[in-house]
DNA sequence: ATGGCTTCATAGTGAAGA
């Protein structure tokens, strides 16, 4: 089974990329974040039309979450149980037993900013509920646009990006409790190129530079994770013309 | 090494992303 991430910054802006990465890379499922698409104009013909199935929830202008499948998925559900979030940023469905959560982690702006604690607020109650779905699921995958990068590896200068949002210590201390909770950072079950990244900056020449940060994962739960054969970052995405600013993030795993 | 991109909403700029 292979199963994928992607940030794709518009769905509109970047469907004929995502209609080419289904078609190269044939994932089982392909989770999506900011597709910034109402849910009555997503392209649900074109994305039926690559034989995939797709659940999303979504909204115009910001956020917005999807699951295309090649599979109908089960028991799909958006949001986190129990917190009201006017703002589209979970949805989760069963396929082939395994449970994929699609999560777009909020960004917080900055340290200073309000934003920063809507989004530790989030990630508390993101983990008071997954406590929850691990149980009940066994064989978990969540996936997405952490806006976290876990360690110094995962960030060009950590210098540089020492207490900034992204890379802050409450930041990275919720991404260890999400940790905490059984479930394992599938990239680093594997050697793994130094210098990895899943985020470049549109300025400044940054991908080209290689100035980013690696904050789109995927967490496996045990199950899952055992069985785990490979995890990659589709660098080769970022290059193309008018890219997003994420690159796809993929994992084999054998069932 | 952050003003220096990109997208959206909108009709010239402003917000937001990360």
């Amino acid at each position: 089974m292979k199963i994928a991430t992607w940030n794709v910054n518009s769905l509109k802006v970047r469907l004929a990329q995502v209609l080419e990465f289904l078609a190269a890379e044939a994932p089982d499922v392909l989770c999506l974040q900011e597709t910034k698409t109402e849910d009555t104009n997503f392209p649900l013909t074109e994305i039926a039309a690559a034989g995939y199935h797709s659940a999303f929830s979504g909204h115009r202008t910001y956020n917005g979450v999807a699951i295309l499948c090649h599979t109908q998925p089960d028991n799909v559900s958006m949001g986190i149980v129990d917190f009201t979030d006017p703002q589209k940023r979970v949805i989760a469905g069963t396929v082939s037993g395994v449970r994929v959560i699609c999560v777009y982690i909020p960004n917080g702006e900055s340290v200073e900013s309000d934003k920063y604690k809507y989004k530790l607020d989030w990630l508390a109650q993101l983990n008071a509920w997954l406590k929850g779905e691990l149980s009940r699921y066994p064989k978990l995958a969540l996936l997405g646009d952490y806006n976290i990068a876990p360690e110094e590896r995962d960030v060009h200068d950590p210098k540089f990006w020492e207490g900034k949002v992204l890379f802050s210590e409450p930041e990275k201390a919720a991404f260890r409790d999400t940790i905490a909770l059984g479930l394992v950072d599938s990239f680093r079950l594997f050697d793994q190129q130094e210098k990895a990244y899943s985020w470049w900056d549109y300025r400044m020449n940054a991908f080209k530079r290689n100035l980013g940060l690696r904050i789109d994962h995927i967490l496996l739960s045990a199950e899952l994770a055992k069985n785990c054969k490979s995890c990659s970052i589709s660098r080769d995405v970022r290059a193309k013309e008018r890219p997003s600013d994420h690159a796809p993030v993929i994992v084999e795993i054998e069932t």
